[in-house]
Order: C-alpha cells, then structure tokens, then sequence
DNA sequence: TACCAGCATAAAAATATGCAAATATTTGTA
DNA sequence: TACAAATATTTGCATATTTTTATGCTGGTA
C-alpha cells in the first residue's frame, strides 16, 4: 500500500476520533438530520456542530442536502454503522479494560450489567 | 451513552487514525511481531516505533509478549481485523471520492485496476 | 430593500499530537 | 562487574486539533 493511500485511511479514523463526531454518526442512523436536531441532541452550540459536521464532510464520511434554509446530512456510506457495531463489540470484548481507562480517564465506570451503546 | 465512554471511543479510534500505526496492525495480521521486524517494515528507527506501539498499547489495542530481551507485539482482539475489512469496504465503495482525495493530498492514485489493500 | 433564521467559515487561544534526539531500562553474556 | 543488544521513556519543539467567539453567507419573508 502506497504512501498517501495509507495516510488516506489514517485521515478517515483520525475523523472518528472525536465524541461528538462519534455521537453524530451514530445520530444519522435514523436518517437525516438537520443541523439544528444534532444541536440540540450534542448539546453544543451551532458553530462547533458545524465544524464538525465540515470535518466528516471533508473526509467524505456525511452528505448534506439543502432544503430551504435547512440543510439534512446523511452518512454517505451505510456501511460505516456496520465498523461503528464492530468497534461497539470490541469494546463489549474488553469491558474490563474498558472500565480500567474509563477510570483513568476520569469517569466512573459503568453501572451493575450495564452495556455499551 | 455517557460522556467518559464516548471520550474513550473516540481515543480508540483516534489511535487508529496514524498511518504507522495502521501498518503496525496489518503486520500483526499474520500474528506475533518483534519491534525489530516491525522497524524494518515501517521503515522507521526504533525510538518512533516505540512510540507508536506504546499508543496501541495504551489504548489496549496491543499486547507485548517479552522473550529474553526482545518484545513481541500481538492484537489483542483479532475482531479488529474485521473493523479494518470494512473500512477497506468503505474505502473501495467510494473509490472515485478516495482517489480526488488522494490526489488532493498529493499523491498519485491508484493505478488502472489497482485495488486498495 | 431590509431583516431574520439557519448554517458556514474565520480568527485566536488552549490543548494535544507527532517527531527526533538523547537518555533509561532490562536482559543476556563475557 | 562491565558491556552490548533490544526496547522504552523523556524532552524539546513544530504542527495540528479543539474550542470559543466573532463574522459572513444564503434563502425566505415582510
């Protein structure tokens, strides 16, 4: 695999890595959605939404559509509920070491039989 | 989802999201590695491979075996594997978009019926 | 035209990441 | 003990990302 093809796919995870990135995809699930919807469910104000958004635009992750003064974004590729599952599963596959960095991090770990969304 | 386990996703895949460090995953592929065979594939002295490991590790995507005084690197779950088949899906369903891409990025895209690996 | 709503982009400050060089640590061996 | 090999960690600095705040743009409507 050549060079830039290889730093392509870094680019495509490093724009994963981000919560409120991550929270937005999983978002579009549903379907569509409008900027202002994704406001209100990451709770962020409308400038730093659509920075993000700019950056999942960027790396061909998200689709927006104009309608009006509205704009709906989309994921481009369905596929990529099928990674966020995977990756769900992985983290279900290590909970224990999950719960160790969560501590790490700061959190308080995960609740008696709660589970990973 | 709370926000430390959303923070923690986010790291995984950021730590996903360095080109050494996705050519340090798909080495491990065919199984157990030693830095030393991974510096020479990476093509990088050995300090910077440490470094890269010592991320994977962090993030509990690495394991390290120590035989005598060389270390021996593995995936920790092999289900990542998977989540790197999809991604490489993604990338070849939107093939035309990678390559604007990449030409972007300044380099020379695929060649004619070149596959992405 | 004037104005508002809904988004996007820009600018600046704070934080994090990447990289290279130097230094440490650990293990085996003379 | 002294030394070499293999790997890890630290440090300093350049770059990139995140976050806030401010400003710009476009489409609808009075």
């Amino acid at each position: 695999m050549q060079q830039p093809l290889r730093r392509f796919k870094a680019e495509f995870f490093k724009a994963l890595g981000h919560p409120a990135r991550l929270v937005i995809i999983d978002q579009l699930r549903e379907g569509e959605c409008s900027v202002q919807e994704l406001q209100v469910v990451l709770e962020m104000d409308q400038s730093s939404v659509s920075q993000q958004l700019a950056v999942l635009r960027n790396k061909n992750i998200v689709d927006s559509r104009k309608e009006g003064t509205t704009v709906f974004y989309r994921v481009r590729d369905p596929m990529i509920f099928q990674l966020l599952d995977i990756a769900r599963e992985i983290f279900n596959n290590h909970l224990i070491d999950t719960q160790a960095i969560l501590a790490q991090l700061g959190g308080e770990g995960l609740g008696d039989g709660e589970a990973l969304s």
